[in-house]
DNA sequence: CCGTATTATCTCGCCGAGCGAGATATTCGA
DNA sequence: TCGAATATCTCGCTCGGCGAGATAATACGG
Protein backbone atom coordinates (compact mmCIF):
# COMPACT_ATOMS: atom_id res chain seq x y z
CA UNK A 1 0.00 0.00 0.00
CA UNK A 2 1.17 3.37 -0.96
CA UNK A 3 1.19 5.21 2.76
CA UNK A 4 0.46 3.78 6.12
CA UNK A 5 0.82 6.97 7.82
CA UNK A 6 -1.18 8.38 10.74
CA UNK A 7 -2.91 10.75 8.28
CA UNK A 8 -3.75 7.75 6.18
CA UNK A 9 -5.68 6.43 9.20
CA UNK A 10 -7.72 10.07 9.11
CA UNK A 11 -8.47 9.86 5.29
CA UNK A 12 -10.12 6.23 5.71
CA UNK A 13 -11.88 7.92 8.67
CA UNK A 14 -13.61 10.23 6.49
CA UNK A 15 -14.16 7.76 3.79
CA UNK A 16 -15.88 5.70 6.25
CA UNK A 17 -18.00 8.87 7.54
CA UNK A 18 -19.28 9.24 3.73
CA UNK A 19 -20.31 6.06 3.15
CA UNK A 20 -22.26 5.74 6.77
CA UNK A 21 -23.75 8.93 6.31
CA UNK A 22 -24.79 7.90 2.87
CA UNK A 23 -26.54 4.47 4.88
CA UNK A 24 -28.08 6.99 6.96
CA UNK A 25 -29.83 9.10 3.90
CA UNK A 26 -31.13 5.76 2.71
CA UNK A 27 -32.23 4.51 5.78
CA UNK A 28 -34.34 7.54 5.94
CA UNK A 29 -35.28 7.05 2.56
CA UNK A 30 -36.57 3.98 2.80
CA UNK A 31 -38.87 4.89 6.12
CA UNK A 32 -40.69 7.39 3.89
CA UNK A 33 -41.21 5.51 0.79
CA UNK A 34 -38.24 7.56 -1.01
CA UNK A 35 -35.52 7.08 -3.20
CA UNK A 36 -31.82 8.42 -2.30
CA UNK A 37 -32.56 11.00 -5.12
CA UNK A 38 -35.29 12.36 -3.43
CA UNK A 39 -33.19 12.92 -0.20
CA UNK A 40 -30.72 14.61 -1.91
CA UNK A 41 -33.29 16.77 -3.79
CA UNK A 42 -34.75 17.68 -0.37
CA UNK A 43 -31.20 18.43 1.34
CA UNK A 44 -30.48 20.93 -1.87
CA UNK A 45 -33.97 22.61 -1.24
CA UNK A 46 -33.66 22.81 2.47
CA UNK A 47 -29.83 23.95 2.11
CA UNK A 48 -31.26 26.51 -0.92
CA UNK A 49 -33.92 28.10 1.15
CA UNK A 50 -30.92 28.72 4.08
CA UNK A 51 -28.83 30.46 1.89
CA UNK A 52 -29.79 31.16 -1.63
CA UNK A 53 -33.62 31.57 -1.25
CA UNK A 54 -35.05 30.75 -4.17
CA UNK A 55 -34.32 27.19 -5.71
CA UNK A 56 -35.82 26.84 -9.74
CA UNK A 57 -36.37 23.17 -11.07
CA UNK A 58 -33.57 23.69 -13.40
CA UNK A 59 -30.80 24.72 -10.54
CA UNK A 60 -31.91 21.75 -8.70
CA UNK A 61 -31.68 19.06 -11.56
CA UNK A 62 -28.26 20.89 -12.52
CA UNK A 63 -27.10 20.54 -8.51
CA UNK A 64 -28.34 16.78 -8.58
CA UNK A 65 -26.82 15.97 -12.20
CA UNK A 66 -30.26 15.30 -13.59
CA UNK A 67 -31.36 15.93 -17.19
CA UNK A 68 -34.62 18.12 -17.45
CA UNK A 69 -36.72 15.04 -17.96
CA UNK A 70 -35.65 13.41 -15.00
CA UNK A 71 -36.06 16.43 -12.86
CA UNK A 72 -39.48 16.83 -14.06
CA UNK A 73 -40.44 13.66 -13.22
CA UNK A 74 -38.23 14.06 -9.65
CA UNK A 75 -40.43 16.77 -8.96
CA UNK A 76 -43.45 14.87 -9.79
CA UNK A 77 -42.68 12.99 -7.43
CA UNK A 78 -41.90 14.90 -4.15
CA UNK A 79 -45.54 17.04 -5.09
CA UNK A 80 -47.16 13.52 -5.69
CA UNK A 81 -46.33 13.35 -1.72
CA UNK A 82 -46.85 16.42 -0.42
CA UNK A 83 -43.54 17.45 0.27
CA UNK A 84 -42.59 20.39 -2.19
CA UNK A 85 -45.23 22.48 -4.14
CA UNK A 86 -44.45 24.17 -7.75
CA UNK A 87 -45.04 27.66 -8.19
CA UNK A 88 -45.22 29.69 -11.33
CA UNK A 89 -41.90 32.50 -11.36
CA UNK A 90 -43.91 36.14 -11.00
CA UNK A 91 -41.71 38.15 -13.34
CA UNK A 92 -40.80 35.09 -15.59
CA UNK A 93 -43.75 32.61 -15.86
CA UNK A 94 -41.19 29.94 -17.66
CA UNK A 95 -39.49 29.35 -14.07
CA UNK A 96 -40.90 26.96 -11.30
CA UNK A 97 -39.95 27.85 -8.43
CA UNK A 98 -39.70 24.89 -5.97
CA UNK A 99 -40.78 25.56 -2.26
CA UNK A 100 -40.40 23.05 0.49
CA UNK A 101 -43.56 22.06 2.57
CA UNK A 102 -42.99 22.50 6.40
CA UNK A 103 -44.01 18.82 6.91
CA UNK A 104 -41.22 17.91 4.89
CA UNK A 105 -39.02 20.03 6.76
CA UNK A 106 -40.33 18.88 10.26
CA UNK A 107 -39.13 15.14 8.94
CA UNK A 108 -36.22 15.94 8.06
CA UNK A 109 -35.37 17.56 11.18
CA UNK A 110 -36.41 14.55 13.07
CA UNK A 111 -34.39 12.35 11.10
CA UNK A 112 -31.04 14.16 10.84
CA UNK A 113 -31.27 16.63 13.94
CA UNK A 114 -30.17 14.07 16.65
CA UNK A 115 -26.73 13.70 14.34
CA UNK A 116 -26.45 17.14 14.01
CA UNK A 117 -27.22 17.58 17.44
CA UNK A 118 -24.11 14.96 18.49
CA UNK A 119 -21.89 16.49 15.90
CA UNK A 120 -22.47 20.45 17.97
CA UNK A 121 -22.00 19.13 20.97
CA UNK A 122 -18.67 17.80 19.82
CA UNK A 123 -17.31 21.04 18.29
CA UNK A 124 -18.32 22.69 21.70
CA UNK A 125 -16.06 20.67 23.51
CA UNK A 126 -13.35 22.02 21.37
CA UNK A 127 -11.38 25.00 21.56
CA UNK A 128 -11.26 27.52 18.78
CA UNK A 129 -7.62 26.15 17.18
CA UNK A 130 -9.12 22.45 17.19
CA UNK A 131 -11.85 23.79 15.29
CA UNK A 132 -10.18 25.44 12.93
CA UNK A 133 -7.98 22.56 12.62
CA UNK A 134 -11.27 20.65 11.30
CA UNK A 135 -12.42 23.59 9.33
CA UNK A 136 -9.36 23.74 7.59
CA UNK A 137 -9.32 19.71 7.28
CA UNK A 138 -12.91 19.61 5.76
CA UNK A 139 -12.53 23.01 3.65
CA UNK A 140 -9.33 21.75 1.99
CA UNK A 141 -11.05 18.47 0.90
CA UNK A 142 -14.00 20.02 -0.49
CA UNK A 143 -11.44 22.44 -2.80
CA UNK A 144 -9.76 19.18 -3.54
CA UNK A 145 -12.81 17.37 -4.66
CA UNK A 146 -14.36 20.11 -6.35
CA UNK A 147 -10.97 21.30 -8.17
CA UNK A 148 -10.84 18.42 -10.25
CA UNK A 149 -13.76 18.82 -12.51
CA UNK B 1 -33.23 28.19 11.88
CA UNK B 2 -32.90 26.19 14.70
CA UNK B 3 -29.20 27.27 15.22
CA UNK B 4 -26.61 29.44 13.91
CA UNK B 5 -23.30 28.77 16.21
CA UNK B 6 -20.63 28.90 14.60
CA UNK B 7 -20.75 25.38 15.19
CA UNK B 8 -23.16 24.54 12.31
CA UNK B 9 -20.94 26.48 10.15
CA UNK B 10 -18.83 23.47 10.02
CA UNK B 11 -21.55 20.82 10.12
CA UNK B 12 -23.17 22.03 6.75
CA UNK B 13 -19.33 22.40 5.81
CA UNK B 14 -19.29 18.71 6.33
CA UNK B 15 -22.40 18.08 4.62
CA UNK B 16 -20.77 20.19 1.58
CA UNK B 17 -17.76 17.86 1.32
CA UNK B 18 -20.05 14.84 1.31
CA UNK B 19 -21.63 16.13 -1.92
CA UNK B 20 -18.62 17.18 -3.37
CA UNK B 21 -17.16 13.36 -3.11
CA UNK B 22 -20.21 12.28 -4.35
CA UNK B 23 -20.15 14.73 -7.27
CA UNK B 24 -16.20 13.41 -7.84
CA UNK B 25 -16.76 10.30 -7.39
CA UNK B 26 -19.68 10.42 -10.63
CA UNK B 27 -17.46 12.01 -12.69
CA UNK B 28 -14.76 9.21 -12.20
CA UNK B 29 -18.34 6.68 -13.06
CA UNK B 30 -18.65 8.69 -16.18
CA UNK B 31 -15.34 9.05 -17.44
CA UNK B 32 -15.11 4.97 -17.17
CA UNK B 33 -18.60 3.96 -17.93
CA UNK B 34 -19.62 3.55 -14.93
CA UNK B 35 -22.22 3.38 -12.57
CA UNK B 36 -22.15 5.05 -8.99
CA UNK B 37 -22.89 1.49 -7.30
CA UNK B 38 -20.11 0.02 -9.83
CA UNK B 39 -17.81 2.88 -7.83
CA UNK B 40 -18.82 2.08 -4.88
CA UNK B 41 -18.53 -1.48 -5.01
CA UNK B 42 -14.52 -1.21 -5.89
CA UNK B 43 -13.93 1.13 -3.33
CA UNK B 44 -15.39 -1.47 -0.44
CA UNK B 45 -13.66 -4.03 -2.14
CA UNK B 46 -10.20 -2.11 -2.38
CA UNK B 47 -10.73 -1.31 1.55
CA UNK B 48 -11.49 -4.77 2.07
CA UNK B 49 -8.32 -5.95 0.66
CA UNK B 50 -6.61 -3.61 2.60
CA UNK B 51 -8.07 -4.48 6.30
CA UNK B 52 -10.08 -7.40 6.08
CA UNK B 53 -8.68 -9.57 3.26
CA UNK B 54 -11.43 -11.56 1.13
CA UNK B 55 -14.36 -10.44 0.08
CA UNK B 56 -17.50 -12.45 -1.44
CA UNK B 57 -20.51 -11.83 -3.20
CA UNK B 58 -22.86 -11.99 0.09
CA UNK B 59 -20.69 -9.38 2.47
CA UNK B 60 -20.08 -7.04 -0.50
CA UNK B 61 -24.01 -7.00 -1.71
CA UNK B 62 -24.80 -6.58 2.04
CA UNK B 63 -22.33 -3.52 2.71
CA UNK B 64 -24.02 -2.23 -0.44
CA UNK B 65 -27.46 -2.63 0.57
CA UNK B 66 -28.12 -4.74 -2.60
CA UNK B 67 -30.23 -7.87 -2.62
CA UNK B 68 -28.82 -11.00 -4.40
CA UNK B 69 -29.87 -10.83 -7.45
CA UNK B 70 -28.13 -6.85 -7.69
CA UNK B 71 -25.53 -8.32 -6.53
CA UNK B 72 -25.20 -10.64 -9.12
CA UNK B 73 -25.44 -8.01 -11.58
CA UNK B 74 -23.42 -5.81 -10.45
CA UNK B 75 -20.81 -8.42 -10.68
CA UNK B 76 -21.61 -9.19 -14.05
CA UNK B 77 -20.96 -6.07 -15.06
CA UNK B 78 -17.67 -5.71 -13.24
CA UNK B 79 -16.43 -8.77 -14.60
CA UNK B 80 -17.22 -7.80 -17.90
CA UNK B 81 -15.39 -4.70 -17.76
CA UNK B 82 -12.33 -6.64 -15.90
CA UNK B 83 -12.43 -5.21 -13.04
CA UNK B 84 -12.96 -7.90 -11.04
CA UNK B 85 -12.92 -11.72 -11.26
CA UNK B 86 -14.78 -14.32 -9.81
CA UNK B 87 -13.01 -16.93 -7.71
CA UNK B 88 -14.60 -19.93 -6.18
CA UNK B 89 -13.81 -20.51 -2.32
CA UNK B 90 -11.38 -23.58 -1.84
CA UNK B 91 -13.44 -25.08 1.14
CA UNK B 92 -16.73 -23.93 1.36
CA UNK B 93 -16.96 -24.25 -2.85
CA UNK B 94 -20.64 -22.26 -2.37
CA UNK B 95 -19.18 -18.82 -1.86
CA UNK B 96 -17.89 -16.63 -4.84
CA UNK B 97 -14.30 -14.53 -3.43
CA UNK B 98 -14.28 -11.83 -5.79
CA UNK B 99 -10.68 -10.77 -6.87
CA UNK B 100 -10.12 -6.89 -7.82
CA UNK B 101 -7.90 -6.65 -11.08
CA UNK B 102 -4.54 -4.62 -10.95
CA UNK B 103 -5.98 -2.70 -13.28
CA UNK B 104 -8.93 -1.24 -11.53
CA UNK B 105 -6.37 -0.70 -8.70
CA UNK B 106 -4.58 1.95 -10.88
CA UNK B 107 -7.37 3.48 -12.24
CA UNK B 108 -8.85 4.40 -8.75
CA UNK B 109 -5.77 5.42 -7.59
CA UNK B 110 -5.32 7.54 -10.59
CA UNK B 111 -8.33 9.32 -9.89
CA UNK B 112 -8.45 9.42 -5.98
CA UNK B 113 -4.75 9.67 -5.60
CA UNK B 114 -4.24 13.04 -5.77
CA UNK B 115 -7.25 14.03 -3.58
CA UNK B 116 -6.06 11.73 -1.08
CA UNK B 117 -2.37 13.57 -1.64
CA UNK B 118 -3.86 16.68 -0.76
CA UNK B 119 -5.68 15.73 2.57
CA UNK B 120 -2.84 14.00 3.68
CA UNK B 121 -0.32 17.37 2.67
CA UNK B 122 -2.80 19.52 5.36
CA UNK B 123 -2.71 16.86 8.01
CA UNK B 124 1.07 16.25 7.97
CA UNK B 125 0.58 20.48 8.08
CA UNK B 126 -1.27 20.17 11.59
CA UNK B 127 0.18 18.92 15.34
CA UNK B 128 -0.73 15.80 17.02
CA UNK B 129 -3.59 17.89 18.96
CA UNK B 130 -5.09 19.10 16.18
CA UNK B 131 -5.35 15.84 14.37
CA UNK B 132 -7.23 14.30 17.06
CA UNK B 133 -9.64 16.85 17.25
CA UNK B 134 -10.04 15.72 13.51
CA UNK B 135 -10.38 12.28 14.25
CA UNK B 136 -12.21 12.43 17.26
CA UNK B 137 -14.82 15.14 14.95
CA UNK B 138 -15.14 12.19 12.35
CA UNK B 139 -15.61 9.42 14.31
CA UNK B 140 -17.97 10.75 16.53
CA UNK B 141 -20.05 12.02 13.52
CA UNK B 142 -19.51 8.08 11.85
CA UNK B 143 -20.75 6.49 15.53
CA UNK B 144 -23.90 9.06 15.29
CA UNK B 145 -24.88 7.76 11.70
CA UNK B 146 -23.93 3.96 12.40
CA UNK B 147 -25.79 4.21 16.20
CA UNK B 148 -29.46 5.45 14.74
CA UNK B 149 -29.83 2.08 12.72
C1' DC C 1 -43.47 46.22 -32.83
C1' DC C 2 -42.63 41.72 -35.27
C1' DG C 3 -40.16 37.53 -36.07
C1' DT C 4 -36.59 34.71 -34.52
C1' DA C 5 -33.32 32.90 -31.17
C1' DT C 6 -33.06 31.53 -26.52
C1' DT C 7 -34.49 29.72 -22.20
C1' DA C 8 -37.26 26.76 -18.80
C1' DT C 9 -39.99 23.07 -18.37
C1' DC C 10 -42.69 19.18 -19.85
C1' DT C 11 -44.09 14.80 -22.70
C1' DC C 12 -43.01 10.50 -24.86
C1' DG C 13 -40.60 6.27 -25.56
C1' DC C 14 -36.98 3.61 -24.07
C1' DC C 15 -32.97 1.42 -21.30
C1' DG C 16 -31.21 -0.84 -17.59
C1' DA C 17 -30.21 -1.05 -12.30
C1' DG C 18 -32.18 -3.33 -8.73
C1' DC C 19 -36.11 -6.05 -6.57
C1' DG C 20 -39.01 -10.35 -5.35
C1' DA C 21 -39.59 -15.06 -6.03
C1' DG C 22 -37.79 -19.11 -6.73
C1' DA C 23 -34.06 -22.43 -8.69
C1' DT C 24 -29.54 -24.56 -7.98
C1' DA C 25 -25.48 -26.12 -5.69
C1' DT C 26 -23.00 -26.94 -1.52
C1' DT C 27 -22.42 -27.63 3.41
C1' DC C 28 -23.97 -28.67 8.14
C1' DG C 29 -26.43 -31.09 11.77
C1' DA C 30 -29.38 -34.82 13.80
C1' DT D 1 -28.11 -40.35 5.18
C1' DC D 2 -31.34 -36.85 4.57
C1' DG D 3 -33.57 -32.52 5.48
C1' DA D 4 -32.42 -27.70 6.88
C1' DA D 5 -29.52 -23.92 6.14
C1' DT D 6 -26.50 -21.12 3.27
C1' DA D 7 -24.44 -18.71 -0.99
C1' DT D 8 -25.25 -17.56 -5.38
C1' DC D 9 -27.73 -17.34 -9.68
C1' DT D 10 -31.91 -16.91 -13.08
C1' DC D 11 -36.20 -14.91 -14.51
C1' DG D 12 -39.60 -11.45 -14.99
C1' DC D 13 -40.81 -7.01 -13.72
C1' DT D 14 -40.90 -2.07 -11.90
C1' DC D 15 -39.60 2.42 -12.22
C1' DG D 16 -35.74 6.12 -12.03
C1' DG D 17 -33.36 8.51 -15.38
C1' DC D 18 -31.97 9.53 -20.35
C1' DG D 19 -32.41 11.40 -25.29
C1' DA D 20 -35.25 13.69 -28.46
C1' DG D 21 -38.38 16.79 -29.27
C1' DA D 22 -42.72 19.63 -28.05
C1' DT D 23 -44.51 23.70 -25.69
C1' DA D 24 -44.60 28.11 -23.61
C1' DA D 25 -42.55 32.37 -22.20
C1' DT D 26 -38.89 35.85 -22.69
C1' DA D 27 -35.12 38.61 -25.07
C1' DC D 28 -33.47 41.10 -28.86
C1' DG D 29 -32.06 42.72 -33.60
C1' DG D 30 -34.06 45.14 -37.33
Amino acid sequence: MRNQGPEMEIVHLLRAVTVELGLHSARFANHNGMHPTDVRALIELMDASRADGEMTAGRLGAALGLNSAGTTSLLDRLERAGYVRRVRGRQDRRIVVVEVDERAVELGWSFFGPLIGKAVEFLQGCDEREREAIRGFLEGVREAAAGSE
